[in-house]
DNA sequence: GACAATCACATAACGCAGTTATATTACTTA
DNA sequence: TAAGTAATATAACTGCGTTATGTGATTGTC
């Protein structure tokens, strides 16, 4: 192997990037516009100017594509969440937590609708990959819930972490779920949710708090 | 029209309303065990005895059948909903509506998820049906929000039923949701959800209330 | 510099889905 | 008994995800 071989090997891989790019673009804007269901493989090849054979040469299926968008976003996500490991309090954590959370929700619907409003296959029985960002996420919350409850300041009820954190998650995933699904539909009156959000959080501390706060 | 005729529209009639019935039955039983994308026409109608299209005789399409079976579901939740009307106090009120709107959706997870999980493209736009189960329900619980606003028992910041109804609304869509979504990923130790929910329920009221309670 | 190999695509097709145009069969009505 | 109609079947269409196979350009080897 000479040193042109090397460069027409590193080209090469420079474009197969480039491509992939570029199939993950479209498939990404197309997810976002159409939704997972409306979104064919065929229309996404015809938004890049290729056949739709070419995209199976760089993604094993179309669930992998959105794996992959959604691996991405979740980068955000679990940066997002670890940046509030710097609170020392973990009452005000779960708080940073939950905002984040919202946050990534709102500006991410696509993946999030992909990791936690689908019930796919495969969800069963499939063991728990550590790589896995949601469970990643989820173990996160769960250890500051944790730390929450170890502070001692929750009331005696209050003494499991998984339902601490599937409390916390479940309130706030309500909202946003409902949000992405039903946001458009007029006959809710949504207020603004990221304000709602807020107010679910405090609720939330304030109704768990062994004394009242303020 | 004879008397003869008219028995044998009515006996017509029968049958037809029985196949419809039969369809309905299998189409029921099926989407339950598979979920709406993996159930097919073709299934439903092998598993009566019929081609596919005979379903088609009876109803539009594949949407029009979960439409009506959720429909009929759906009289359950607006029984069970405004059965709580007969508790006076409002706080009661609302927490038997979020103890039976969980209920509704443990029960009959696949209409929940056709009516609350999945976004539909005609949701856009569409003028508020009265009929329409969902936002009836949600009339409902919008209501009993206005009725506990007027005890004047919750902390000053909470004036806006529609805001307290999506605060209420959300917790307990989450908590299901996540449930119906992701229930059988073994990564998430997940605890009973009834349990759970009537946690979210209680928190939710400590926490809006102006005096601690309890 | 010929030549095999490999890569990145395209062509064509498969199987299955929802759905529909067109029979066919049975029953009702005149 | 003939015409009409309602209920179902047969066969096919379109579009989907996906795959087996072809093809042409580029690369590495003698």
């Amino acid at each position: 192997m000479n040193a042109r071989s090397t460069a027409s090997l590193e080209r090469r891989e420079r474009e197969r990037a480039e491509t992939r790019r570029k199939i993950l673009e479209a498939a990404r804007r197309t997810f976002v516009q159409q939704g997972y269901e409306r979104t064919t493989m065929r229309a996404i090849a015809a938004k890049i100017g290729y056949t739709p054979t070419a995209i199976y040469h760089h993604f094993k299926d179309k669930d992998a594509l959105v794996a992959e968008l959604s691996a991405l976003d979740f980068r955000a996500l679990s940066q997002a969440l670890r940046q509030t490991g710097s609170v020392a309090d973990p009452v005000e954590r779960l708080e940073k937590i939950g905002q984040a959370y919202v946050e990534f929700a709102l500006t991410h619907p696509m993946p999030y609708q992909f990791l936690f409003m689908t019930r796919r296959p495969t969800d069963a029985g499939q063991e728990a990959m550590p790589g896995d960002p949601g469970e990643d996420a989820y173990g996160f919350l769960r250890q500051t819930c944790a730390d929450v409850i170890a502070t001692g300041r929750l009331r005696p009820e209050f003494t499991d972490a998984d339902e601490l954190a599937q409390m916390a998650w479940g309130s706030l995933h309500g909202l946003v779920a409902l949000q992405i699904a039903k946001g458009n539909h007029p006959a809710f009156r949504w207020r603004d949710v990221r304000q709602t959000a807020a107010k679910i959080r405090d609720v939330t501390i304030r109704g768990t708090l062994r004394e009242p706060t303020r």
